[in-house]
RNA sequence: GGCCUCGUGGCGCAACUGAAUAGCGCACUGGAUUUCGGCUCCAGCGGUUAUAGGUUUGAAUCCUAUCGGGGUCACCA
């Protein structure tokens, strides 16, 4: 119990510290910082301190620099038990009980590893759907990351509001609009027994097949193809409705509202399967006129210009780019205006952020670098805080997904299939008696949804994606049931474990296991892991660490027996461990948004 | 074509942002349970990190070129 007051210092802080004093006692040398790592599982200690790097303050050889410092730490530092050098690298043995005890530090710890401060306040914007048909595996990814980040966010010591922009408006819905009241004969979602947004889902595709066939009537009457795109009347129709709209026509604004009400009890039913929720909502039918005043001011502080044509830009050929145009010449807004607009209105309502993160495909990269450029010129504070979390595209075998084309994954559908094959695959293997059938859907549920977020949110969201719906999702390996399985087992052992183990054991004269110290040391990874995630925006780093731990808690679980073992200290501190590996886990896998199970 | 981005065993992913013999899963081969849930564990097979140069004590990682994939270059959103 003698390591107490140090253990407020984590061993790494500790060994730096006394490596720099060390170098100066030796070598009369001061280096800036110490390279730590992981030792190598074919090497033998615990840490290991990089020695290259120290070369540039002090000429040698590395190996005889490494075995100074390791013996000044052995006989400096009590944790140090023993070292040794191998090429560069200095690898330290530290003892078993500085592990036991720092693992006591954090065993009642409340949610361990979350960072209760909320200095920072960010809005993470994700999902934002168009309201002309169903979500699809595309939105999919966009929601589980939007969702993932945002929590990280939370967990990693910030306040954050979660918010979309629904995109209600513009020609797309007036498409939908139209087939309706052409060809819709007053059907209704009800009266079709259909979810809304497939319902106006359905009219976006009739739209596009009478669209598809007058294009090519026209052509066959000797028009261009060009032509014919924008001269088919069906199109022509649905410009008009947009300008009716506009104009604030009651029956088209009316129209309009039916529709996308339909819509967004779809949305809901979509959103709440998937686990995923706002604080807040923007409407773009709210939002599409903002910006043009500050455009105006932009203008008079010269960071646009204005053309011959009234058009309105800005210049930036100094960052890079090109010139970008914020201001139509007829004085209407584009894309970027609102966006501008929207912006500052979020900072408007919610006057604590200092940052804004958009998940948005990659497809936007360049978008999004020119508008966080124009709001730094505009030079509003929170605009070197704002994140483009650009993700990559999920492409099918047969390629790219187009929504025209009928070649989309359905959100709702994927959803159910996943579903389907965890209830083949639990009724198989699951050992479920005594659960009602309700309470084996919500099994069922939580089985096939973690497998699919998990498939998504472990790869980099940078990285695009193939996703193979007939080769569906893997149950096994680096998945998401592979690690709720791990979890329900060891709840299975609790359950067992009759007699108490909440209270630390007397560690004095504790020797660990090799097993049982490498638990200790990922467990302890994981308060770093989440500000890695969140300095990252990466979820992916949470999903692999989980998996890494739970691998290394496997391993551990078919190498010592946990309720068999005869001593009762042994036995405790086991028991101990399990339940801090399926607390982890089942923290990490909700910043996931994947729920974990005690049985399946 | 200009700009951006990616290329790691048959397939799917890692590599703490420059360090040890590039890790893991699937698939394949062979093992392990008188034991707490075998949807487990252990081992084997399999890579010149697209190619060619360069910087560095050290490169999958940084620079240059080439090849290949994707994205983007609208008074669309």
């Amino acid at each position: 119990m003698h390591f107490n007051l140090r253990y407020s210092m984590n061993i790494q802080t500790l060994l730096e510290t006394k490596v720099k004093e060390g170098f100066i006692i030796l070598f009369e040398t001061t280096i800036p910082s110490v390279e730590f790592q992981a030792t190598r599982k074919d090497f033998e200690g615990d840490i290991t301190i990089v020695i290259f790097p120290m070369l540039r303050y002090k000429k040698g050889n590395p190996v005889q620099i490494g075995g100074s410092i390791g013996k000044y730490l052995v006989e400096n530092i009590e944790e140090v038990v023993s070292y040794n050098v191998v090429k560069g690298f200095l690898n330290l043995v530290i003892d078993d009980r500085f592990y036991l005890q720092s693992f006591y530090t954090t065993f009642n710890q409340e949610s361990y590893g979350l960072c209760s401060d909320s200095k920072n306040v960010v809005m993470v914007e994700y999902s934002s759907p168009n309201t002309n048909k169903p979500l699809h595996l595309g939105h999919v990814r966009n929601n589980l990351l939007g969702y993932s980040v945002a929590e990280i966010l939370k967990a990693s010591g910030n306040k954050v509001y979660k918010t979309q922009i629904i995109n209600d408006r513009g020609i797309h819905i007036c498409k939908s609009m139209l087939a309706w009241k052409k060809y819709g004969n007053s059907e209704t979602p009800e009266s079709k027994g259909m979810k809304g947004d497939s319902f106006v889902g359905f009219y976006y595709v009739k739209f596009n097949d009478i669209y598809k066939k007058e294009i090519n009537n026209l052509i066959s009457d000797g028009l261009s193809e060009e032509e014919a795109k924008k001269q088919a009347p069906i199109l022509i129709e649905a410009q008009k409705m947009l300008l009716k709209w506009e104009a604030g026509d009651p029956e088209t604004v009316a129209l309009w509202k039916m529709m996308n009400e339909w819509v967004y009890d779809g949305f809901k039913i979509t959103y709440q399967n998937l686990g995923v929720n706002f604080d807040t909502l923007y409407y773009e039918s709210d939002t599409y006129l903002l910006g043009k005043d500050v455009i105006e001011d932009g203008l008079t502080r010269e960071v646009f210009f204005k053309k011959d044509d009234g058009s309105v830009w800005c210049d930036l050929t100094d960052e890079g780019l090109d010139e970008k145009l914020v201001l139509r010449s007829d004085g209407t807004a584009v894309y970027m205006t609102q966006d501008i607009g929207t912006a500052i209105q979020r900072v408007k309502d919610h006057s604590d952020i200092n940052g804004m993160v958009y998940t948005v495909g990659n497809e936007q990269d360049y978008h999004f670098k020119v508008l966080f450029l124009i709001l730094k010129k505009l030079g509003f504070s929170w605009a070197a805080q704002l994140y483009h979390l650009s993700y990559g595209m999920v492409d099918l075998p047969s390629g790219k997904m187009k929504s025209r084309e009928g070649t989309v994954v359905d959100a709702d559908e994927l959803m159910q299939e996943m579903t389907d094959t965890a209830k083949n695959i639990s009724q198989e293997l699951g050992k479920l008696d005594g659960y009602s059938d309700d309470e084996k859907i919500d099994l069922y549920r939580m089985i096939g949804l973690g497998a699919l977020k998990y498939f998504i949110l472990k790869v980099d969201p940078k990285k695009r994606i193939l996703f193979d719906p007939k080769s569906s999702v893997d149950f096994q390996g680096n998945t998401g049931p592979f690690i709720q399985y791990t979890y329900a087992r060891i709840q299975s052992i609790l359950r067992k474990a009759s007699f108490k183990y909440d209270e630390p054991v007397d560690i004095a004269g504790v020797s660990l296991h090799t097993k049982e110290k490498e638990l200790i040391k990922q467990i302890e990874l994981y308060p770093d892991i989440i500000q890695q995630a969140a300095k990252n925006f990466s979820p992916a780093l949470i999903a692999n660490y989980t998996y890494d731990l739970v691998k290394e808690f496997n391993s551990f679980y078919q190498n010592v027996s946990i309720l068999g073992e005869t001593d009762e200290t042994k036995k405790t501190i086991r028991v101990q461990l399990a339940s801090k590996v399926a607390e982890i886990i089942k923290s990490a896998f909700s910043l996931l948004g994947i729920d974990v199970p005690n049985r399946m």
